[in-house]
Order: structure tokens, then C-alpha cells, then sequence
RNA sequence: GGGGUAGUAGGGUAGCCUGGUCCAUCCUAGAGCGUUUGGGACGCUUUGACGGCGGUUCGAAUCCGCCCUACCCCA
């Protein structure tokens, strides 16, 4: 057997092209899904593997969760991932109906005691350059805008990569007195960073598309340090509408954002053990307030400096969104993110036809009536290929109306977490509400088992790099001095996540930390995108 | 940051070394018609591309230059 160089046209490096007796398949390509046999056979024996070959469908296995990430991604027509510009990406119509349910939630929650507020893209130079810290940070991944038509602009303008700089400026002018104290506003809008990195869609972008930033301003340190708690109970109750677990925690100093007194970050535990920042508050303390003039005239008619926090999620939790509940067949969505939170496959055979049909028209039209977002497919398909179709997009309740059912008075319920139940088509809309509300259970407690079992604690460095090399993420102790926290990245080729840690799953206390051995906090350790 | 490889129809590939035989080919997808339909149907007809710009040449998917894009490996 001689086995010849890869094609190149795969990620894996599986592909390859054989010499060898075929017909029986040489080397099986995970990623473009080709069997090469040898050059020598002819162009008819030249196979391609496609899904039906295949018991475990067209996407790579969840196992594979990068190949799998990028191929949902595409056959789920969530992201378009062709446009000619490096880190930038479409919306597919179906994608951007999960972003708008996602993003409605954002704000319902939001508008709980913040005022939604537009601010411009563009930053004039000098207000972008005006904090040293903040500026630090990101001038690396500005982009600029140098000109107008062909003349040169007098002062360039930055793509705002996030709008503190655009936005302090006017609160400085917006804040007069105490009474106007606090002032919560946020905006969602596109921002621009030049990342170097890899970039990915929906993790890492040039342009982030779905960026919820919030910005308040308060009398005290302490008053402003309880709404970075009141955000984080509201990503929290965000999170959970879609059966996200979370961990919480406080970012060391040296990956806090740039120009903030501290800052606590939300993640979640992908597939494949790695983390995911999916949502970040900062107390901004008075670094800004100093820089941009924002200070109100208080009772006794001084002048103070405000504080301030900024809070902030991304696309990101549609990544995380997709990446927790998807499984070999495709997404899972649970209901309250799905465009579709049930499909109606009427079984039409034969005389029988217009019959069923009728009846489907029926129980959409009631079911719609009743709030639920539904779709009768009639497409000319065979069933079989609709129940792939609608599993692969992650649709979580599948109605199969046929004549058998329609006799009965009954309608068949398929779960897309994988049960199968007879539901009376005369109480279907209890049944319906009942049905997706096992579904959403089913989802996190999923998730939550997850999050569980990828929570571990480490009481040695080889303990933690176990840990790490075993797809988990760590908890140890960490005396938070910048020296051993660098011996623990560096040897552990891993990111330190945060001190504080909150979540339901780690209990840890105090203990020696694994570098010095003096004194440590519960630390969580992982790997990051 | 350092290397390497590649860009051919909506997706996946062959052809390139050795320029003309290629209005190319195969799998798949799209459109049309017909037969079908309780877990990925089938037949026939048809649509459709050589990453971009420039150069060499009688002639470029193929050779050269630049640009853009993507992927892989190592730090």
C-alpha cells in the first residue's frame, strides 16, 4: 500500500489520496468527507462518503467541536462565513431569528431600569486618545478612518471599538446635579477591533455585531459597585432563559479592562472544556469620570466625580448558545431562543391528503393563535428528510400529524432532546406549553451536568495540568501575586479566569497556593478562546 | 510572531509540473417535469466556476508579478 500526499483541501490532515486494492475504502477524510481510492481507478469508482453512508449524519461528530462549530454554522444557515473581509460574517435569516429572540430577552431584561440610547460609530482622535489606560488597550485593533472621499480628514476618527470615549464625553454634559444621578443607558450596536489572532465567527470578529454595552453612572463607589452586582444578577437571569450555566468570577488586575478599578467575568464551559467569555461588568471608579469631566454639583454645592460601571455581552452568547446544546444531529434550541418551537410534518398518503392537510392548517392556526411560534412544512419531501431538515436547525418540538394520528384525535410529539409522545389534539395547547417546558428542563439540566462534571479541583501544578490536558477547568488556590499567577499560565499553558468565584458548582475555600505555598484564594483556572 | 500549503459552479474535487485535445469531469446542490411520501426517494431535462488586477504569449485555469482570502504546523 502506498499511501501519496494530501490533497490540502482539509484541516484534519486525514485526507489523503491512496494507492491500494479497492474497492474497499482507503482512508476516510473527517472533514471534507471524501473516501480516496486509488489514482489508478476510474473516475466511477471514485465515491464520495455522503450522510445517508454514514449512521452519524452529516456533521462531524460534537466530539470534533471545532469541525462541528464551523459546520453548524453554515448548515443551520446560522452565519455565512464567505464575505470577502477577514473576521466579518453574515447573518443568515434564520441565525439573525435566534439573535433577535436572544437580543429581545437582553433587552426586556435591561429595561428593567435602563434606557436604551444610540451613539455614533465614529470617535474623533482626541476624545479616543484622552484616557492613557483604556488607550493602551486597544490601539493595537483600532481602525481608523483617515479620509473623506480623497481628501484627508483634519482629525482622523476611530471605528469605536467599544464607546466609552464616545460616550463620556457627552455625559459629561448630560451630568449636571446630584438629581440627575443615576443615569443607566445602554445601546446595542456593531463595533470594530483588528484582531491579529485567528479570528472565528461569533467568538472572535472584526466587526462584533451584537455588542449590548451598558453604562452607568453614580454619587458613590459603593452605589456603583451595587449595580455591577445588579448586572451581574441580570446576565445571570439572561443566561438562564437559555439554559446557560455560568461561573462568575474576578478577573486578575492584569486582564481587567483597560482604565477599570476591577472586573467581573462571566463565562461558560464549552464542549470541549475550553472557556468562553460570553459577558464582562467593570466598576469603572472614577478613571473616566476624572478624564471626561463627569462630576455633578451635590447637596451641599461642591463639585464631585462620578463613578461609574460599564457592562457588556456579545454574540458570544449565541455562540455559547449553539456550543452548549447541540449534539451530533445538530442544534438544540430551547424554546425560548427558537424561531420555530415546533414544526408540524403533516403525513400525507394518498386519498387522505387533503384530509390531513386541513387538520394540519387546523392546529397551526390554533397553535399560533395561542402564542406559539409554529411552521407547517409542506414542502414536497418525504418526511424522513423534514425530521433531519428541522433536527439539524435545532427546531425543539416536532408535531407529526398523519392519518392514523387524525383518527385517533391525537397528534405525534417528537422532543428534539429525544422522546416520543401521543399528544390530544383537543387540549393541544396545555400539551404544547407542558411539552416545551420538559424540553427547556431537559436542555439545562444537560447543561448543568456539563458545567458540573467539568469542574474540578486541583491541588498541584501536575494536578492542575491533568486537569487542563483532561478538557476540564480547574479550581486551586492562588496566593494572587502577579509571580506565581505567571508560573501557573506558563506552565499550565492555561489563563487564570478569577478569584471570587461564584458558581453553584465550587464550593473550594482558602488554601496554600500551589506555586508558594502561602495563603491562596479559590482560583479558577482554565483554557480560553 | 515564524514557517508551509492552497484558492476551479451553492458545497466538495480533478486538471496545473509539460500553455492549445477542456464551451472539461465526478459527487452534491439549485431549477423544471413526472412517479413518490409514517426516519435522509427515484428517473429524465437543465442551470452553473477557473479568487482579483496586471504581465508574458498567436493562445493562460496552467507560466511570471503584486494584491486579497483561507487552511495547516510551530512558538
Amino acid at each position: 500500500m502506498v499511501w501519496q500526499r494530501g490533497h490540502g483541501c482539509c484541516r484534519t490532515g486525514l485526507c489523503k489520496a491512496v494507492s491500494c486494492h479497492c474497492p474497499a475504502p482507503c482512508r476516510y477524510c473527517s472533514s471534507c468527507r471524501v473516501i480516496y481510492y486509488a489514482r489508478r481507478h476510474t473516475f466511477s469508482s471514485l465515491r464520495r462518503v455522503t450522510a445517508m453512508d454514514e449512521d452519524t449524519g452529516v456533521l462531524p461528530p460534537k466530539s470534533d467541536f471545532s469541525g462541528w462549530f464551523n459546520d453548524i454554522l453554515w448548515r443551520a444557515e446560522i452565519m455565512d462565513v464567505r464575505y470577502p473581509v477577514k473576521g466579518l460574517y453574515v447573518w443568515y435569516p434564520y441565525g439573525f431569528a435566534i439573535r433577535k429572540f436572544v437580543y429581545n430577552r437582553l433587552r426586556e431584561l435591561l429595561d428593567r431600569d435602563h434606557e436604551e440610547t444610540l451613539f455614533p460609530l465614529l470617535i474623533p482622535e482626541q476624545e479616543f486618545m484622552k484616557e492613557a489606560e483604556h488607550i493602551k488597550g486597544f490601539e493595537d485593533e483600532v481602525y481608523w478612518v483617515t479620509h473623506g472621499g480623497t481628501t484627508p480628514l483634519d482629525v482622523k476618527l476611530a471605528l469605536r471599538p467599544t464607546s466609552e470615549t464616545a460616550i463620556y464625553p457627552m455625559y459629561a454634559l448630560w451630568l449636571r446635579s446630584h438629581a440627575d444621578l443615576p443615569m443607566k443607558y445602554y445601546q446595542i450596536v456593531n463595533t470594530f477591533r483588528c484582531e491579529t489572532k485567528q479570528t472565528r465567527p461569533l467568538i472572535r470578529l472584526r466587526e462584533i455585531t451584537s455588542f449590548m454595552e451598558s453604562h452607568t453612572v453614580h454619587a458613590t463607589w459603593a452605589e456603583a459597585e451595587t449595580q455591577v452586582e445588579y448586572e451581574l444578577a441580570l446576565t445571570k437571569e439572561f443566561y438562564d432563559t437559555f439554559c446557560i450555566p455560568i461561573t462568575i468570577s474576578k478577573r486578575p488586575d492584569w486582564d481587567k479592562f483597560p482604565g477599570a478599578d476591577y472586573t467581573i467575568a462571566v463565562d461558560a464551559i464549552m464542549p470541549n472544556g475550553k472557556t468562553l467569555q460570553i459577558g464582562t461588568v467593570h466598576h469603572l471608579g472614577t478613571h473616566f469620570s476624572k478624564t471626561f469631566g463627569i462630576t455633578y454639583e451635590d447637596k451641599e454645592g461642591a463639585q464631585q466625580l462620578a463613578h461609574q460601571t460599564c457592562y457588556g455581552i456579545s454574540e458570544r452568547s449565541i455562540a455559547a448558545l449553539i456550543s452548549m446544546h447541540g449534539d451530533d444531529k445538530g442544534l438544540i434550541l430551547p424554546p425560548a431562543a427558537a424561531p420555530v418551537q415546533a414544526v408540524i410534518v403533516p403525513i400525507t398518503i394518498g386519498k387522505r391528503h387533503d384530509d390531513v392537510l386541513a387538520a394540519a392548517r387546523k392546529l397551526e392556526a390554533d397553535l399560533k393563535a395561542a402564542g406559539f411560534r409554529v411552521k407547517m412544512d409542506t414542502r414536497d419531501m418525504r418526511p424522513g428528510a423534514k425530521y433531519y431538515w428541522w433536527e439539524l436547525r435545532g427546531v425543539p418540538l416536532r408535531l407529526e400529524l398523519g392519518p392514523r394520528d387524525l383518527d385517533g384525535g391525537k397528534v405525534m410529539a417528537v422532543k428534539r432532546t429525544g422522546e416520543k409522545i401521543s399528544l390530544d389534539l383537543a387540549t393541544i395547547t396545555d400539551g404544547m406549553t407542558r411539552v416545551l417546558g420538559e424540553i427547556t428542563a431537559a436542555i439545562r439540566a444537560k447543561a448543568d451536568d456539563h458545567t458540573k462534571s467539568h469542574l474540578v479541583s486541583a491541588e498541584s501544578m501536575d494536578a492542575l495540568n491533568t486537569a487542563l490536558n483532561d478538557g476540564k477547568v480547574a479550581v486551586i488556590h492562588w496566593c494572587r501575586e502577579r509571580g506565581c499567577g505567571d508560573v501557573i499560565e506558563e506552565k499550565a499553558n492555561s489563563s487564570i479566569l478569577g478569584t471570587e468565584v461564584r458558581s453553584p458548582y465550587v464550593t473550594d475555600g482558602d488554601g496554600k497556593c500551589i506555586v508558594c505555598g502561602k495563603p491562596g484564594k479559590a482560583t479558577l483556572v482554565g483554557r480560553t478562546y
